[in-house]
RNA sequence: GGGCGCUUAGCUCAGUUGGGAGAGCAUCUGCCUUACAAGCAGGGGGUCACAGGUUCGAGCCCUGUAGUGCCCACCA
């Protein structure tokens, strides 16, 4: 057998295995309840990065778990259309190739996009495959796939119906290069240098004139007023009359509006509700004329006059420069604020009026977040709660329409003759007035369609098996950053067609970031391909090294050493299994009757490991659950059981060796059913290599926690202390292991009979020639070198080889710590406050340490005498 | 402007109802001991950001300060 997992050739075939074996799909039993995760659909822009591998491998984690604990189980995979993130690539793809969408016409062009979703979706569930998901393949979805969209145009009919969706005018966000609106959350905010320019508005019939501040003096060509607050003193006389609007040579009414600040500025607005979000709300307020200046591609149109054709900037320093030479400039003044950008394209965003579809969201929103203050659903951590009721409280209808090809197409229909408007799945073509009806040509915000992913993917608005079984989902694992854009939407609409919260649990994962703790992003060029890392290190390293440490809702960062120690972790459970199928052929079925004190150890500390993985795991606590694993194989199992019992195993038969190798066995079989959630290949490539008795680790079930050995544990325990303590010795003291000694030693007669079994492990972990059993310390050899611990005494010969001043240093500052334990625990004994108020336990705990350091000091003081007295 | 985090060993991070500070990596020392040098044994290294407060007792709870990160809002 090789020292080696060779995961390059394996990991690869061991999921094909489970694969073509069907593992991965549920084993429905009615009378269990299911535990059922949707994957979160990553966007077929692209390959996966390793946020996605942290947020598959979190699920997946979840999946293996409660799969091994024998609950039917189900992983939906998927992938998301990803409207204009797509739509986008698919474009520069077309540019690179000479083409363009508008040449290309809509049907070609989504001929285009459905050709990368085949690329890159394909691409993606193979990536997955490689992370080892144990996803059911055989229900993998598309959010464009037949039943989503059938999904979709359910309830775009149904809110329409209802009067939740309607069409109407608003400023929408615009992105000029995407050509289409974008939400508000689809906005990021960058603060950037610009100007404040002030500028001259004279006054009708007056020499006097007001002066406005503004950021984009190119809007004053859509300008139909200037406001004023109706408190502020300075300007009360002005209200009512007419400004002349420079350069367009018109005049404008003088308003006043209570949105206006008196201290900001010149506390005089120019209002262009057109290009401005407020400036529009105030235009609805006073009836002001709605003057667009803009194309789509955010060029200035005829309404800009001399201006026309040409972009914002472009027109911005035309604009102010002629202001500038007629004398209508005031000052310039450097100003920071915040200017919006696509976060798709990041090209700046121009508050756009158009005529766009809005689901009315107030409605929806209140059970949502009833549902949450309920406990129905509930984040972990619970912080992220508060993310979610600050959203949905403040929430404003929600703009739906797009103005894409790659999506789902509104399903509306207008007369070209009455404009009559029709909703409709099916689609419709002639009109009781005799017109054609035509499709509106926007469609659906991407988040529409994913909205409904815990239920669409499982046959909604079908009345399903699935549906009926596997909904509400378990839970859901995602990144913090969108719990706005996503998870609100999919719990409204959960509760609205399915009466009920898609989910019991949200767990919020952290972002992946870089070693320097950096976003990973293409213009820093610090991304990390996990297939890079798998292909170096393996998918259960880089699994390990992803969730190992971490907690839930905090950052994480990618380190590459951690991955080499994850590595180096897979190699040492492999290289211990490979030590223990050295003997397993002469494992027998049944439990030997004699076990020794060591194997009654480990069996209670994996035991107690058990159980503590358990509580972590069902608190969602990956992290700690896997490191009480790492700790658990590692140092208790390899570093000191398999070391304890390598003599008894170089025996080669008897009882004693026969007990060695089924708990060996024993151990090593529930230690990796405790660790393939985290590591499924290593841990099912050990498993089939062990005598068991089934064929697949995935068949197998969750370890129980039987074994509570009290008293063999905690002498073994001591027993691991005082060797730790021997070796010290022997380290800083130069004795070679080679030079081994004979020893001396006292105990407690309840724990003779321990002890006397665990005599040979003694020997060898602490170099040991020879053990000699007297009955009270003072018989002890006085040059020997004591170790005291709870229930015995060990007396050690080094007398040829010890430093005798070094040792009385040595023990002198041992009495130093006796000393100042004892001060401590006194200290607190004589608290009054303390005894008064502490728990009980903790006061008899204290106590029993008075007692053991007052008998330990003595025995050290005894020693240190001996030794003066030697020297 | 509003909200939410974070600050613990040289580095990356754990620390679960308040009860003697932990891991991995790095570092130092000694080991090719027949599972594993991707390893074994041992060591060093921390005023738990700072200042107050509550408590018999605070890394943990409260208040404030500083640094740092994110989210939301956007006053032209």
């Amino acid at each position: 057998m090789e020292n080696k997992f060779d995961y390059q050739k394996r990991e690869q075939e061991i999921y094909k295995e489970w694969e073509e074996n069907g593992y991965f799909k549920p084993r429905i039993d009615k009378s269990k309840k299911p535990f059922v995760i949707s994957m979160p659909p990553p966007n077929v822009t692209a390959k996966l990065h390793i946020g996605h591998a942290l947020v598959n491998t979190i699920q997946d984690v979840f999946i293996r778990y409660h799969r091994l604990k024998g609950e039917p189980t189900l992983w939906i995979p998927g992938t998301d259309h990803a409207s204009i993130a797509t739509e986008v690539k698919v474009i520069e793809k077309l540019k690179k190739e000479g083409k363009s969408k508008v040449t290309l016409g809509r049907e070609k062009f989504l001929e285009e996009a459905w050709a990368w979703k085949e690329k890159y979706g394909g691409e993606i569930t193979s990536q997955l495959r490689k992370l080892g998901c144990s996803c059911d393949w055989s229900r993998e979805r598309f959010t464009m796939d037949e039943g989503c969209s059938n999904a979709v145009l359910e309830v775009f009919e149904r809110l329409y119906h209802k009067g939740l969706i309607y069409k109407g005018k608003r400023i929408v966000n615009w992105c000029p290069c995407c050509k289409t609106s974008i939400s508000e959350t689809e906005v990021e905010y960058e603060e950037k240098d610009s100007f404040l320019w002030h500028i001259k508005y004279p006054i009708e019939n007056s020499d006097e004139y007001l002066v406005v501040a503004t950021t984009r003096p190119e809007t004053m060509l859509g300008d139909t007023a200037v406001a004023v607050n109706p408190n502020d003193e300075r300007y009360q006389k002005w209200v009512g009359k007419r400004v002349l609007l420079p350069i367009v040579n018109k005049y404008i009414p003088i308003i006043a509006d209570r949105y206006v600040e008196t201290s900001f500025g010149t506390g005089v607005v120019k209002m262009t509700p057109a290009h401005d979000p407020n400036d529009y709300e105030v235009g609805k307020r006073h009836q002001l004329e709605i003057i667009n200046i803009l194309n789509e591609d955010a060029t200035l149109n005829e309404n800009a006059g001399k201006y026309q054709g040409m972009t914002t900037l472009e027109a911005r320093e035309k604009i102010v420069e002629e202001l500038k030479e007629n004398g209508y400039l005031v000052k310039v003044e450097p100003y920071k604020h915040n200017v919006g950008s696509c976060y798709r394209c990041h090209t700046t965003i121009e508050p756009y009026i158009s005529t766009q579809w809005f689901v009315k969201m107030k409605d929806l929103v209140k059970p949502a977040i009833k549902a949450v203050k309920d406990g129905e659903t509930k984040f972990v951590p619970k912080r992220f709660e508060k993310t979610y009721f600050n959203w949905m409280e403040n929430i404003e209808d929600w703009c739906i329409s797009r103005q894409l090809w790659w999506g789902h197409r509104i399903p509306a229909y207008t007369c070209d003759q009455c404009g009559e408007i029709v909703v409709s799945k099916q689609p419709v073509t002639d009109c009781k007035c005799g017109g054609k009806f035509h499709q509106d040509e926007d469609t659906l915000d991407t988040w529409f369609s994913s909205a409904l992913w815990p239920f669409s993917i499982l046959g909604w608005p079908e009345k399903t098996e699935d549906l009926e079984y596997f909904y509400p989902n378990s839970m859901l694992v995602t990144g913090y950053d969108i719990i706005t854009f996503w998870v609100s939407k999919m719990i409204f609409s959960g509760i609205e067609y399915m009466g009920k919260t898609p989910f019991e649990h949200v767990f919020i994962n952290g972002l992946v970031r870089d070693a320097k703790g950096r976003k990973m992003s293409k213009s820093l060029g610090n991304g990390v391909d996990p297939l890079d890392v798998i292909a170096e290190y393996g998918t259960d390293a880089l699994r390990l090294s992803l969730i190992q440490n971490i907690t839930p809702g905090n950052d994480v960062r990618y380190i590459p050493e951690k991955v080499e120690a994850s590595r180096n972790f897979a190699n040492k459970l492999w290289n211990a299994a490979k030590f223990v199928n050295m003997y397993l052929q002469d494992l027998k079925d049944e439990q030997p009757e004699n076990l020794m004190p060591e194997d009654k150890w480990i069996l209670t500390k994996l035991s107690q490991t058990v159980k503590e993985v358990t509580k972590n795991m069902d608190k969602f606590e990956i992290g700690i659950a896997v490191q009480l694993i790492y700790d658990f194989i590692w140092n208790d199992f390899c570093d000191l059981y398999i070391e304890m019992v390598k003599p008894r195993l170089y025996l080669k038969e008897g009882v004693s060796y026969q007990s060695a190798i089924w708990t060996l066995n024993e151990t090593l079989v529930s230690s990796i059913k405790l660790l393939h959630p985290y590591m499924p290949f290593v841990t099912e490539e050990v498993y089939q290599n062990l005598k068991t008795k089934y064929s697949s680790i995935m068949l197998d079930l969750w370890p129980s926690a039987s074994y509570d050995f009290k008293s063999e544990e905690k002498v073994v325990d001591e027993m691991v202390n005082v060797i730790r303590q021997i070796r010290n010795i022997r380290a800083s003291s130069d004795i070679p292991n080679s030079k081994k000694v004979n020893v001396q030693v006292v105990l407690d007669e309840k724990i003779e009979e321990i002890f006397k079994n665990i005599e040979e492990f003694l020997k060898k972990l602490a170099y040991i020639e020879k053990i000699e059993y007297i009955d009270t310390i003072e018989h002890a050899d006085k040059s020997f070198t004591a170790i005291h611990s709870e229930s015995f005494s060990i007396f050690l010969d080094f007398s040829s080889a010890i430093d005798i001043p070094a040792e009385i240093e040595k023990l002198n500052k041992e009495k130093q710590r006796i000393i100042a334990e004892l001060k401590r625990a006194n200290g607190m004994l004589s608290n009054q406050k303390f005894v008064e108020k502490a728990p009980q336990k903790l006061i008899e705990a204290e106590k029993e340490k008075v007692v053991k350091y007052q008998e330990l000091l003595q025995k050290v003081e005894n020693r240190l005498k001996d030794l003066e007295s030697n020297s």
